[in-house]
DNA sequence: TATCAATTGCAACATTGTTGCGTTTAATTT
DNA sequence: AAATTAAACGCAACAATGTTGCAATTGATA
């Protein structure tokens, strides 16, 4: 079995994430990381730090891939079928916990995972009457 | 207000369009297209066609994007808030046009566009015993 | 402290999408 | 039917994002 390692840039980019309160995509932490590591070193830790189940994913609209710290803290089984919310004027991509949607699906089809993202306006931007 | 023309190539699009089922990508388009025209082009033609509100585009959870056809039979208005499925076996994409989530927001967000992709296998692929 | 596989940096490459610009062409007018 | 003209095109170049191979480094363990 593979060991996993604790690593200074690991570390760092864990960091990153505690202080983040929104999901951050591969640019904004190699930007806030500020040439501590490699780009190709962020990938790699992206990789391992999902395979751990310490981060997620996240594929937006626009095309664009976002990652985010997994909230473990009501389920014991770790499941990512929660939704997220993408605001279309500050750009900021949220984990909506809370939010999980219902819906009857055809015969035939075998469901293993969804993804639910919303976009508007966020509660800041909606505030600035934007 | 600018007018829009129709070109061979953009014909040859709306055919392949035609006659697929399934959501595609720009590679798959242009390789049946067979160099009938540039690469450039097709970006710009599906530009086009989502302009025109003909195609829409999907992202998926794996990060690649597809096209497919817009289903306009049933609404007046168009709104593209409608499902997707993408088959972890064979990785079509396809329209669940009569699955529409419900789901319950949290206060001060304004929802504009959903995005609702469901994963698993198809009943092409389920009834294949994979 | 020695060991050794996990991790890293670097270079190179692949894919996907965009932009500028000169040329071609579809649709309209003459 | 020919002239007009803006839309559409091809080509080249570029940018962003992600991947791979390999030699060098380093964290965890003995």
């Amino acid at each position: 079995m593979k060991t996993t390692r604790n690593t200074a840039a690991k570390t760092a980019v864990l960091e990153v994430f505690e202080k983040s309160k929104t999901a951050l995509s591969h640019t904004e932490i190699h930007k806030q990381l500020n040439d501590l590591c490699d780009r190709v070193t962020i990938y790699r830790i992206l990789d391992r730090l999902i395979n751990e189940d310490i981060i997620h994913k996240i594929s937006n609209l626009d095309g664009t891939v976002k990652y985010a710290k997994c909230n473990h803290s009501h389920q014991r089984v770790h499941i990512h079928n929660h939704a997220h919310f993408s605001c279309e004027n500050c750009h900021e991509i949220t984990c909506l916990e809370s939010v999980k949607p219902s819906y009857i699906m055809p015969h035939n089809y075998k469901v293993n995972e969804i993804n639910f993202t919303l976009s508007g306006l966020c509660p800041k931007c909606l505030n600035s009457n934007i």
